[in-house]
DNA sequence: TTGTGTCTCTATCGACCCAGTCGATTATGA
DNA sequence: TCATAATCGACTGGGTCGATAGAGACACAA
């Protein structure tokens, strides 16, 4: 399951994507426009920030602005960030594995290579969707969906 | 994330499967060749047997049996007794649809799309993958995985 | 009929995490 | 210097997860 904050997390990047080159958003614009919980969401862009994918300032006229251009953050390292790992089990995950205690036969087992696969689809999809792409597809889909 | 209840409810339906012609086998023993907390398994199959996935029976003697041949049966219909849908989000989700509150354009919504497909492609792995198969793929795993 | 070994079912527990809030502090531009 | 916005830490209420306990129902054997 994708936490809200993972999901708030990917709104207010989505939202910060959308700025005319760079502007500063606000936290309680954002919090407003994407209908997200104001306090909140300053965890989250406080967490962001830490991680290095946005950029804060202060003050009067402060805000919120992505650090890296748009098409370079994907999907997949936010919700990494907000959610852990994409792998819906320890054992399967790449990124932060850790054994199964109750595994006799890693090799072997079955289940581990399910979510193994189930976790490469998702990280395909996710570390190959950027803010970008997503920006732009959010225009077009009015017309592709039915 | 998969529950551990999950996980056991898939280790326990491979374990019965691998049974000779359907023969019984007690959640004791279940418990005890899987590493799984006896109790807590009794309770997932009582769960697994009130949704048809498995026959039990009482007194001396008694057990479990898988209630539908192992090639009927799938890893998704597994874990969706077990952790409900598959899909990160609710409002990506074919089985239990939920729309999403804070969600002004649902067809516009990037994050929507992105789960979507994330959702598929897990459903795709899972609902394709029978325990008849899994079984047989770990047979043949220590050959073929390095 | 009695005993034994199963499954069945409800209740309960502690620990932990998630979502969200509060309030004080610090920095910044006007 | 003052209003405004980000920063930070503490905290909380509720819910879920993993697991256990124990009484009861049932099946079979002796």
């Amino acid at each position: 399951m994708l936490s809200q904050k993972a999901k708030y997390a990917l709104k207010a990047m989505l939202a910060l994507a959308n700025q005319e080159n760079g502007e500063l958003l606000q936290a309680g614009d954002i919090a407003e426009q994407q209908n997200v919980p104001r306090k909140f969401l300053e965890l989250i862009l406080l967490e962001l920030r830490k991680q290095g994918l946005v950029h804060s300032h202060r003050g009067k006229h402060g805000g919120y602005t992505l650090a890296k251009p748009a098409d370079t953050i994907t999907f997949g390292q936010i919700v990494r960030i907000m959610d852990g790992p994409l792998a819906p089990i320890p054992c399967a995950s790449l990124t932060r594995y850790r054994r199964c205690v109750d595994c006799a036969d890693e090799k072997a087992c079955a289940i581990r290579r399910a979510m193994r696969q189930v976790r490469d689809s998702a990280a395909e999809i996710l570390d190959g969707l950027t803010l970008e792409q997503a920006r732009r597809g959010a225009a077009h889909a009015e017309s592709l969906t039915t």
